[in-house]
DNA sequence: TGTACATCAGTGAACGCGCGTTCACTGATGTAC
DNA sequence: TGTACATCAGTGAACGCGCGTTCACTGATGTAC
């Protein structure tokens, strides 16, 4: 049937958010477009009236991670304060246990680097989330923020994916902790 | 027919090699039976007399790689110079290049983590690291010694997941030489 | 030492399943008159 | 305003393919005598 038009756009929406989440959750391959549609409140049928492959759900998604990040960000004070709360927040027992709703990165990196399309939507993704960080919060100097933004995001992700391979909850508290201290001095 | 005896666990072996170094260079799931096993040089029907299933040789592919890391570590000299050395080599462009020869942790961490059996392999496996790590290199104090073998070791990993995950020559070796110059001070 | 036979790792066809994708069909919406 | 009809997002069965896994068979090796 025909179906409200202003809906159409919604759906799309709700697509691309569960996929987004999923993704994250378990991995672009280990999901199928099933999972996602089910996710949406849809059936799989409808899924190529959206989207021309699985591989075009997944670039969008990546796509659609980059202002939510950014938005994510500038939620934090723009102050040293603003910082510390970003860093405390990302590496937190409860981002670490949040994959669908964490970073991006994090949770996909290694999966993502193998596919050409995937990497090309990751390079904007981290372009985008360097110049976030670089430009919200206060850096010692100007010259080294972009350094800095860098050193930090990149010290993050590693602490993350170490912690979420673990087993061992004091093994992995300790790892996070470990990255808290060395990145608030 | 009947084989002769000595080469049947040699060839064990070299699906446990090929294995390790498919998984790593393409990732757990994406990796088939039939592939590990043409590039042990054997048929996919064979697979099944040495393990049971391929769930088993993931974790065994896993477990191999703590003696591998272990022998590697120590290859460097026992000094605050092997210790720069290793930090080089880990965040060289060769390292990045090289995933199906590298770092566990940062070619399948996150997929790693998502699988129990895994998950408790990459356990042992963490742990092995820090320790080798810890034990082999001058530490600036023995108390301290754990703390900056993690700090190092998770900052590294993070590094080769962002540097790998790009598109852009230049952005990729930005990221490996900001690392390489935040952890030489 | 020589002969007969049991063993068992390796082979490759086949099975079952789940996935991405396609397609004929549906029927409320939006439009033409 | 009311009526007839074309539209097109959604549905669910079906297709084709590749995967992990199974299995009947092979035949050189190792053993029994």
């Amino acid at each position: 049937m025909r179906y409200p038009a202003a809906e159409t756009e919604k759906k799309h929406k709700r697509i691309v958010t569960q996929g987004a989440r999923l993704f994250r959750e378990r991995g672009f391959e280990d999901v199928t477009v099933g999972e996602v549609m089910k996710a949406a409140g849809l059936t799989h049928g409808a899924f190529y009236n959206h989207f021309d492959s699985k591989e075009a759900l997944m670039t969008e998604c990546v796509e659609s991670l980059c202002s939510v990040v950014d938005g994510f960000v500038r939620h934090f004070d723009p102050s040293a304060a603003g910082l510390d709360a970003y860093r405390q927040h990302y590496l937190s027992p409860t981002h670490r246990d949040s994959p669908g709703a964490g970073c991006l990165m994090a949770a996909v990196g290694p999966e993502a680097s193998r596919d050409p399309a995937l990497k090309a939507s990751m390079t904007t993704y981290l372009r985008s989330y360097f110049e976030t960080l670089t430009s919200h919060f206060p850096w010692s100097s100007k010259r080294r923020a972009r350094s800095q933004a860098i050193r930090l995001y990149a010290s993050m992700v590693g602490a993350i994916v170490l912690a979420r391979a673990v087993d061992d909850e004091d093994l992995s508290k300790e790892i996070l902790a470990e990255m808290r201290d060395a990145l608030s001095t």
